[in-house]
DNA sequence: GTCAGTGCAAACTTTTTGCAACTAC
DNA sequence: GTAGTTGCAAAAAGTTTGCACTGAC
């Protein structure tokens, strides 16, 4: 599928999403709901905020899209994360399931996917509980950051022996 | 192994990792450690905060609490989660490994264990990475929400009909 | 016309930072 | 004695809230 056919794909299950739920139809949201499926990749709110805001489109306010995504978020069209500092978010329609690698000495964030651990999670039977997504996140060192960590030890050790 | 065990272990560790790594071994250090392990389940910063003042132990600034808890992590002794506004902490050593299942709507987190989940992403390969810990959250609708919402939206078609 | 939704600014919460005082080494 | 730590308070960062105005229905 395409972008321009993806996007007016979301549009429509927004638009049913509001109507089911009595929810308005108004242009801040849709424009909202454009510009996040235009981004690849995670974003936060300040990031999307300025996107909207360079793109002369449509200029909306923060709240509103705090408001906003919380819909989207409800409607199953964006995924939240509460990596660092600041939530990100993602679009979530027509994207491959990912998995994400954290080094928790640098923050960075990698995406990989496992086809065999997407089965395993998926078919995990859960209890009282209606499954919508999930995150996996799996926390460590990258290899740069294992290399600067040993020489600050290496540091450590011959300062002791002195 | 019992409780006093596990504080007298977790101590050692710690004062491997803060001999290893160069940093001083202050009592605020180790009352902190001592109180986490006390604590079952997960908890933030200002639960930790109060609970330390009202033991009357040791009084510790958040500020300490903050720069702490980053060693502890480090050292492996305590996870941290992002579920919710506020960061989220645990202790590690000597605990089963659990998922996270958690409802959308209220909030509510449940923790629950799955083997056959938890072999899964332990053997999973990584490139140039080195795990330290993982964190599967599962996200979705209780069962309570589940019903509250249904009634919402059959309230809104109800509206719509008249 | 009505009320949900919006923008703005202020408030609030959580976390980080700068600095003087303290203390582990 | 020195430099890593602490406590405090101020600042920063992210998010929520109150209120007047707007526009979708």
């Amino acid at each position: 599928m395409d972008t321009q056919n993806v996007k007016d794909t979301v549009r429509q299950i927004f638009t049913e999403y509001l109507n089911t739920n009595g929810h308005r139809k108004t242009p801040e949201r849709y424009a909202i709901l454009d510009t996040i499926y235009s981004i690849d990749g995670h974003f936060d709110i300040d990031t999307l905020y300025s996107l909207m805001l360079n793109q002369e489109k449509f200029r909306v306010s923060r709240a509103t899209l705090y408001n906003t995504i919380i819909l989207l978020i409800d409607a199953r069209l964006v995924i939240k994360h509460q990596f660092g500092n600041s939530s990100q978010y993602e679009k979530s329609y027509n994207c491959n399931t990912h998995h994400h690698q954290i080094c928790t000495q640098c923050g960075k964030v990698t995406e990989f996917q496992n086809d065999e651990l997407q089965s395993a999670i998926e078919s995990t039977k859960l209890s009282r509980f209606q499954l919508s997504h999930y995150s996996l996140y799996i926390y460590g060192m990258c290899s740069k950051c294992v290399r600067a960590k040993n020489r600050k030890k290496i540091n450590n050790n011959n300062k002791k022996e002195k």
